[in-house]
DNA sequence: TTTTTTGTTTAGATTGGCTCTAAGATAATA
DNA sequence: TATTATCTTAGAGCCAATCTAAACAAAAAA
């Protein structure tokens, strides 16, 4: 991770521990939507001694940034999202892999519900079979 | 609840006990999305040595008809939606409450995904303030 | 550089939602 | 009514997530 980026962390408030820093370069361009568990076994291969709770704690004050994404798109287990500009989603429901769809597909709801809610976020999640599950049907 | 409608319900191999009935009624016509807590103290009510095992159980054997649908909205905790036929939803991040969005989007991906992906649903959430909550801002 | 402050890490305990188990109960059926 | 398959129940157990408080370390101040 360059220097740059460390300072841009710390302006924002964020103390730059070594265990951070291993958790963020893991997180960086990652489009696996890994769960604290994914991120936790990967990290402690360098920080034998690292908590479950400093993951925790790192993706709270990750999320609380805006730095990253918690999705609740699978029951039982939080699913983190590097990347914080709004996006969709497809699940899928054989592996479980979550997949990104970047397009917009400009919602809106009808004026009756315009009224009642005001809408901060769309997001769109997509369930079905992917590709490479497809391909190993018999 | 109707004998038809009990006997539509065996018909669909559901044995009818009376606790069934009990979780049946609260169900019918509910828009609240119910947490299987919310389910579980409705019904305790009238069964007082029903268990917890009851309300998953039955909830596990309607969701496998078909008859109710799993939502994972929010981190946690699972939410049951009676009515299974496809809509969309709202989620107000104050109250936590959850409303029906009955309106057909006509969502289609683009191309490229539609050869990656076999999509089976499609499922909009919006997320901001509902008008309950809104009214009670100072 | 050294000191001080403040926020972070850690192990372990705890919580909360959910699932499992096995024994007893009961709806469906004949 | 007797039989059988399924359901209910209490309690144990599981797992993700949160909490706790002491040790620690990064950043700021001196
Ligand atoms: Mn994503
Ligand atoms: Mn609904
Ligand atoms: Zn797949
Ligand atoms: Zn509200």
């Amino acid at each position: 991770m360059t220097r740059e980026k460390i300072e841009h962390y710390r302006k924002l408030g964020l103390k730059m521990t070594p265990q951070r820093l291993a958790i963020l370069e893991y997180l960086e361009g990652n489009t696996s939507h890994p769960s604290a568990e994914d991120i936790y076994r990967h990290v402690e291969g360098k920080f034998p001694s690292m908590s479950f709770a400093t993951v925790y704690n790192t993706l709270e004050a990750l999320k609380e940034k805006g730095l990253i994404r918690e999705l609740s798109i699978e029951p039982g287990k939080k699913r983190f999202d590097p990347n914080p500009s709004p996006h969709h989603h497809f699940i899928c429901e054989r592996c479980h892999r979550v997949y990104d769809i970047f397009e917009d597909f400009q919602i809106t709801l009808p004026g009756e519900h315009q009224k009642q809610f005001e809408i901060k976020e769309c997001e769109i999640i997509f369930r079905g079979v992917c590709a490479d599950c497809k391909r190993k049907e018999v």
